[in-house]
DNA sequence: GAGAATCATGTCAGTATCTGGCATGATTGT
DNA sequence: ACAATCATGCCAGATACTGACATGATTCTC
């Protein structure tokens, strides 16, 4: 029903009050109906949303009238900050490609930042994090050319796609060439290579039984299957792409 | 913080995960079937509190077999991680510049991410931190034309320019114009404008009592003075930049 | 190694709960 | 007086939550 709407992650109620907090945290001031509109539901729902908050003991103040809105009474502010494997993963991400633009100004020392940022996850996730890191790689801004015929992407396809990547499980997929022709694979999703803001998945095709790469907004279909596949030696992917892409 | 009732809060699977939370904090160790005792749900349903918990981030461990259970990750929140004034407002930009190559995989939560990290700076410091955020803006990269004839900065020119910013200082500056004619200025420095990889700074010039927007690269030299400026309202500055430009 | 304890995930049908739309009241600034 | 806003009630339909049962995986004990 309601769009993807970057805010917040995933669905479901739960999801959806965490990221009103924020949204509460994070402005000094809005409306209702703002809020309604961030969050992709209705009014009456934002309402009933405020409701259950002040009945956690979130103290959520609002005032009526002409110039009035809804806000949290100072003094109140989130507890620790928890990041999930995805947001963990696009954290890294930004830093990575942040570092890439190599501006002057501000983020000169991200390197220290990104090795801050990694040593803040706990034992268990660190290491599910770290091998994960090393399977995307960054590479240069595509060639305008490039952006210019990019497709847009739905999540109906990223999500699975992203599934099998983190999960490594084998994916049935169609892809439509540059030519336009298509053709339907099994692939395993090995990396993730990101020249912005095109992103390609090296897998290894195994009805070819070789590397293959694919960009992709060309992927029509997906289908995740239940089999997984075990990470094979890096080299043949990674020489696929230029040579100066380095994972985050 | 909360509470204002009990832990065992009545009605609704929200105020079921928050007394979930509080249980596993409060308990260094417990298993699956006694949190679902104390809930008065099904084990079942215990498990999917605890998956629905993990992917908003929440560290829940769990150790499988004779003697396992089920408990809190310690020391994960990235609000133990130490950063300074510039290391914080570089990794705010980071993740705004991800967020406007508007790519999606990975990315498409970054505005969660971006809140939550946001909220993970002390009370004390947000305040600052959140003044700064309003007065940078990022736009759209810049056209490779612009990128060729960019000139290398340098920190004996950036780090004032810095300074002059974030403490709202005057300063005089040398500043040479696409003709290569050079100027002096004495600017209020209020905004910082980033196109990647190009800076510019959307200052009040003094002597010509107007608006101006100034290249960092053609920044000659710069001195920071001891007086300081008031911020100015925003549109006069945000309108000569391109429109979709935001604040980080 | 066999067996038990425990975490973790899949499936399914019934139902509790959530959602949007609409209506109403209350409060406040212009 | 009017418009903006918060706050709540009600209702029908859509959603997702729940428990029961089954299975797999991991780890400890004997």
């Amino acid at each position: 029903m309601n769009e993807t709407h970057g805010t917040g992650n995933g669905h479901g109620r739960v999801a959806r009050l965490e990221a009103l907090k924020l949204l509460l945290a994070e402005r000094e001031y809005t409306t209702a109906a703002d809020l309604a509109d961030d969050l992709g539901v209705s009014l009456r729902t934002l309402h009933r949303d405020l409701a259950l908050l002040r009945n956690l003991g979130v103290p959520v103040g609002g005032l009526a009238g002409r110039g009035g809105g809804v806000f949290l009474e100072r003094g109140w502010s989130l507890g620790r900050v928890h990041l999930n494997e995805h947001e963990a993963m696009g954290l890294l991400l930004s830093l990575a490609i942040a570092q890439q633009t190599r501006s002057p100004l501000l983020l000169d020392d991200i390197r220290s930042v990104e090795r801050k940022v990694a040593q803040a996850f706990a034992p268990s996730q660190a290491a599910k994090i770290r091998s994960l890191r090393r399977r995307v790689l960054i590479g240069r801004p595509a060639s305008p050319n490039v952006v210019e015929h990019l497709r847009p992407t739905h999540p109906a396809t990223t999500r699975p796609l992203l599934e099998a990547f983190t999960s490594q499980r084998i994916a049935k997929i169609r892809y439509t060439d540059q030519t336009g022709a298509w053709s339907s694979r099994l692939i395993e999703p090995h990396y993730l290579y990101y020249s912005t803001p095109v992103w390609y998945v090296l897998a290894w095709d195994q009805l070819r039984d070789d590397v293959r790469s694919f960009r992709i907004d060309r992927i029509n279909q997906i289908e995740v299957t239940a089999s997984t596949f075990r990470i094979r030696p890096p080299d043949r992917f990674v020489s696929t792409v230029e040579f100066d892409a380095r994972p985050i």
